[in-house]
DNA sequence: CACTCCCTGTGAAACGTTTTCTCGTAGTAT
DNA sequence: ATACTACGAGAAAACGTTTCACAGGGAGTG
């Protein structure tokens, strides 16, 4: 007889309904071959006793746990938390459960908490940018089934991808379109992929455009590296400025302010992601409307399709937007 | 034999390493009372394995799954962001799991939510503000060990909050000392505890100053609902408004803001949190800082106490701090 | 009336660990 | 030399579920 204090396991429900414990696991899960009347008594005497299945118990012998695991780099960066929601709902509305796990940018952690989580889930969604991709090759077999957010194509894993050398190309085409040729790159992380795919833009752009100057400016991927570089930026002689992302373009936005320049007559600046607050800067910040939401929701589709169907998603990329604001115009005169 | 595909179980590695499985057991977890001699060989050969305690069966044998759960009511609210972000960090700098319940501030699911989540969890860490008390005080004996976010105390179940009566005390003490009789609140959740409490420190200061006025208006809490109410606002002749937080106070600013009335000449605006952007925006808000990172802290804190410990943590309240910024000045002379 | 077949429900094994209990061996003391 | 202690390792039970293999019984058919 079970201890009053503890949940009531499937043993109660048994005694309780009269019949054996396999009854009572067949008629919980539906199973067909169980007589109604006996299902009825079963799941009356489940209710009396407000039983619910371990899922646990469940987790071990059916070797899944309806839980997948997403490893995220910052939890505090805005694209990321809309990736994780978008994710989250749609692996919620499927029932699953999410596990998250913020590395913190830290690059060894990353895989460590990558393979950890994938031992207490299905599978594992991995935002990892800035990971090598020898490593991330390395990786990817032992946390299958996985999915793979903004990273080139990999051999066996889907990919979910926002294509940034399309969306900076739109960038660079409207500064240009502007009049600017003269242009300035915040780089943010050295190593990401996104970084990588913004220069193949900016190579591309250069080799096009007659007299298009663009000089990369060092920098990091939050607001405070915008602020830190900003003497630099207006060092360089660049009418335009396109930074990393929001948060960059925000932080420079500020700091050039405060220094009395206005934008965009004297500066255009531009950002990338389009995170919730771009819309509300002074003036507000033209930029590449990055749908990360969505991305989140793929991804899940891509991992929910390996989970239940086992049929891997090609590489699925989406193209980000422009979204022309306020501060963008065309260079000074002088 | 196990399946080559498998991963390598505890008893692979007791044959390799030629003890049983016990021993293996043992060995792994630190137990003391295993030789050296044989500790090495088990070791040597879990590496050589690759060798991983499944999680899930330590979990059913164990009684616990070194995961929690966090119930939120909406990813997207940087609040619950910023409280996700530090909780999730603590809890896996003591090596736990966190596993992430959005209810999109769906009431009911909240509930089922919380519950279907305790059950594959250690606990569970919840962020409801709008759950009625009665619904709340049914709920966390069964969720137990819980801890609750800024809500009023609990009889058996620790809580962390924000204390946002003081938060709006200061925030009404501040207009008025610039001058501010007739000011306006844009109140949020109805049903909130949050809500209640700043109305509280309205009913306070208006009962302490003389020709204090406090007209409330419903608005929501997002940056629509600060948009959608800026005419009813203008109707009032309020020289300062108090929205319900940040989200709202910036869509408000936005529509008075091109609806060109100035702020803060014209109109002083404050908001509550003091989220990212706070500051960023034009002018920059003055607001009540809830220190939402902290909050996630000391909520992980208080679930680690319960469940390494057993000891229940008391109520812990922190106190927001008045941000003064570019949003408020004394009010319009005539 | 008897045999076979099918449908239901039961018993038992399995999932991969931890841990208690027990046993054997070696060392020490009388 | 014998007996007792102590310590380390193995066998087995337990965690709570699912599911396979089997048995029992009822019905249909020859």
């Amino acid at each position: 007889m079970a201890r009053a204090s503890s949940r009531p396991g499937i043993t109660d429900v048994a005694k309780l309904a009269g019949v054996s414990l396999s009854t009572v696991s067949r008629a919980m899960n539906g199973n067909p071959t169980v007589d109604p009347a006996l299902r009825e008594r079963v799941t009356a005497a489940a209710a009396e006793l407000g039983y619910t299945a371990n899922p646990v118990a469940r987790s071990l012998v059916l070797g899944r746990t309806q839980t997948v695991a997403v490893v995220i780099p910052d939890l505090e960066n805005p694209t990321f938390q809309a990736i994780l929601r978008g994710l989250s709902r749609a692996a919620t509305a499927d029932g699953f459960h999410v596990l998250v796990a913020d590395s913190t940018e830290d690059l060894d952690a990353e895989q460590a908490l990558a393979r950890a989580t994938r031992l207490r889930t299905d599978g594992v969604i991995l935002c990892a940018p800035r990971m090598p991709q020898e490593e991330l090759a390395d990786l990817l077999p032992v946390l299958a089934p996985a999915v793979v957010i903004n990273r080139d194509p990999q051999p066996t894993t889907p990919v979910v991808a926002a294509d940034y050398a399309t969306g900076m190309r739109e960038i660079l085409d409207h500064l240009v379109s502007l009049g600017h040729r003269h242009l300035a790159y915040l780089a943010g992380a050295a190593r990401s992929v996104t970084h990588r795919a913004r220069q193949r833009a900016i190579a591309a752009a250069v080799a096009e455009v007659d007299g298009l100057v663009v000089d990369e400016i060092a920098a990091g991927v939050g607001f405070d590296s915008g602020t830190a570089v900003a003497d630099q930026v207006l060092g360089t002689g660049a009418t335009a400025v396109i930074a990393y992302n929001d948060l960059v373009a925000m932080g420079l936005l500020s700091a050039v302010t405060s220094r009395g320049i206005d934008v965009p007559t004297r500066l255009s600046i531009t950002g990338f992601d389009d995170i919730p607050f771009a819309a509300f800067t002074s003036p507000p910040l033209t930029t590449a409307a990055v749908p990360a939401v969505e991305l989140g929701e793929r991804a899940w589709a891509a991992m929910h399709a390996q989970l239940e169907k086992s049929e891997p998603t090609p590489m699925l990329t989406m193209t980000p937007s422009l979204v022309v604001r306020g501060s963008t115009a065309p260079p000074p005169a002088d």
